[in-house]
DNA sequence: CCCAATGTTGCACACGTATGCAAGTCACAA
DNA sequence: TTGTGACTTGCATACGTGTGCAACATTGGG
């Protein structure tokens, strides 16, 4: 018997009780054994389940939070999704999507229309966010959690992997693998990502007195990589390794070594990439790369943002969590170590 | 001066106007052009956005759509979400993003979450409903619409591609190869596309007198495929060709043929699949497949899901959108065929 | 100059729920 | 029996917006 709209009034008269006792039953405070059975036996006939948006309205609290995110053709933020939407709904929070463009612009529009739904939380996955808008944001007390990207300034929280220190770990495997001459296609610069990893990769080989023969920045994206590695390989002094800043450009960069330019990996050149995305593990790529680890940044990302839904004293926080490098069979393994 | 909360009383204050106006400044309606300028200063001075979960309250739209999604390895549902987003963001609607393992009680609970926020309609990509939740939908007036999934029964709208056609023009293509022995690992045979699929890829083999030499239901799984993959070919009559039924199961399929049993593709084994995500087009697999037009299905998805919600008593519909089949290098090309 | 028609505005109420408050119930101990 | 405390329960109101209705302002034509 599911009529077109049920309400609490409707469960009420058919219990023989009031509104107020239903709602009490529903949010869990406090009501006599019998009211209890009552109430549920007459909701259960009805087919009655309360109206979120109005508990919303009421009580100031959506239970919905806002994700944010660029593109999906990277198979790390598809999975990031999946495990921060079940995390979400396992602690009995919703997600409302939203795609943007990563302009300041398009970030603004969506960031408004989030507020328009009274969001509790908001979470932007590989976007960066003004200044502005943050403290906006910060003035109506909704957590701002950026995932997978970092920002100067103290009015957010960031969840990242250790990426100064994957960087740095990549270039001590490149270096015990006696590459001679090391390039790299790099992560986005305007991102802290992509800078960060940067920075790593090029101290350690600094502190170990060598110079990258070559880099260019890809973008994060698959043609700016792929068009990088020609350019890198057409130079004089031809790289025998390249540290790509996401496995999905490293994929691009391999497709274009091998099948275009016809050389072996790791044979002629090694490839090491960042993320560890499922398809790493692929053998038409089995591609050596440092691992995000993802399911602690998600959960770290859940954390704070609950966290500080709960708790609007809390201070922001920016979480760095290290992770492996996973050692497959894109770059020349070094004497001692193993995959 | 953006406050802590600012509602239209608070505008309307300020602009020297009554709540109502504000209102209806801002729902579109009816106002004098003194009227708007001033509500729209006000408006501008003090941040204000329409709260939506009240506007939503009172008109009972809220202009979210509930999208149910089971898994996103599958390269295919992340493009598919992409493009839904922008569609409905464009046309002011909003996606509440639920993730549901492919069970009854799991899809059961989240369809529940989703009718309690007031979803206008709900989006079902790669996901089954039991014909009594549809019902339930129906009854409150929500359309639901599945996404490259079918379902017997006339409660509900069903986008998707031509399937048994597809299937059948694998078959076609695979037969003018002149392939000998032609195996299948089909598509989950609990799912409608994989019953279509494999139906016109078999049916159209019987009117040229070909049986295939074996069927593996590969549960859309890779590891489920890549183990039917090793069973057709440790058999006696060992295939010439095997049409996949999707491209995330094919990529497995061709890893294990490549890399596990050392074979040519297609040298000793043509694979064809199905979907044509962005990956089969990349060189490492350069996968001949059988396009799902995603666009167009996506529009289809939207158009009918917003079109039943505009006018109720439009009938659900069952659309099906043929691919062309994209001829690349993972199988052998028939004499006439161009890539 | 007046009337009707058209356009604008404010008042009050509705949407469906949560919650403070006061009244009521019940049991238990003195 | 009576008083006291712990629980329950219903009433009324609030959340922030849209909208019917009636009052009012404005305009144009005769």
């Amino acid at each position: 018997m599911t009529d077109a709209k049920v309400t609490s009034i409707d469960v009420a008269r058919l219990a023989g009780v009031s509104q107020s006792a239903v709602s009490r039953v529903f949010s869990g405070a406090s009501a006599s054994k019998s009211t209890i059975a009552k109430v549920r036996a007459a909701a259960a006939q009805l087919g009655y389940r309360p109206n979120s948006l109005a508990r919303a309205m009421i009580t100031g609290k959506s239970r919905i939070i806002g994700l944010v995110v660029a593109y999906l053709d990277n198979q790390f933020y598809p999975a990031a999704i999946e495990r921060l939407g079940a995390a979400l709904q396992e602690r009995g929070y919703h997600i409302l999507l939203m795609m943007a463009e990563n302009s300041a612009e398009g970030v603004e529009q969506v960031i408004q229309d989030l507020m328009a739904y009274q969001v509790d939380g908001i979470i932007t996955a590989s976007v960066a966010m003004t200044s502005d808008l943050t403290e906006r944001c910060a003035a109506l007390g909704i957590p701002v959690v950026m995932f997978n990207r970092g920002q100067d300034g103290s009015g957010f929280s960031a969840i990242t992997s250790a990426n100064r220190e994957g960087g740095a770990k990549v270039a001590e495997f490149l270096l015990a693998g006696a590459h001679q001459r090391i390039a790299h296609i790099a992560g986005w610069q305007g991102s802290s990502t992509g800078r960060d990893r940067t920075e790593g990769f090029v101290a350690r080989l600094a502190e170990a007195g060598v110079t990258p023969v070559a880099t260019i920045d890809g973008m994060y994206a698959r043609d700016a990589a792929a068009e990088a590695a020609r350019t890198i390989m057409a130079q004089d002094a031809r790289p025998d390794a390249i540290f790509v800043g996401n496995d999905h450009m490293a994929f691009a960069v391999m497709d274009v070594l091998r099948g275009e330019l016809g050389l072996s990996v790791p044979g002629d050149v090694s490839v090491v990439g960042y993320d560890d995305v499922p398809m790493a593990a692929w053998p038409a790529y089995d591609l050596t790369t440092l691992r995000q680890p993802i399911n602690r940044m998600v959960e770290a990302t859940v954390d704070t943002v609950l966290g500080q839904i709960e708790d609007p004293d809390r201070l922001p926080e920016k979480i760095e969590i290290a992770g492996p490098l996973i050692v497959r069979g894109s770059a020349r393994i070094p004497e001692g170590w193993t995959r």
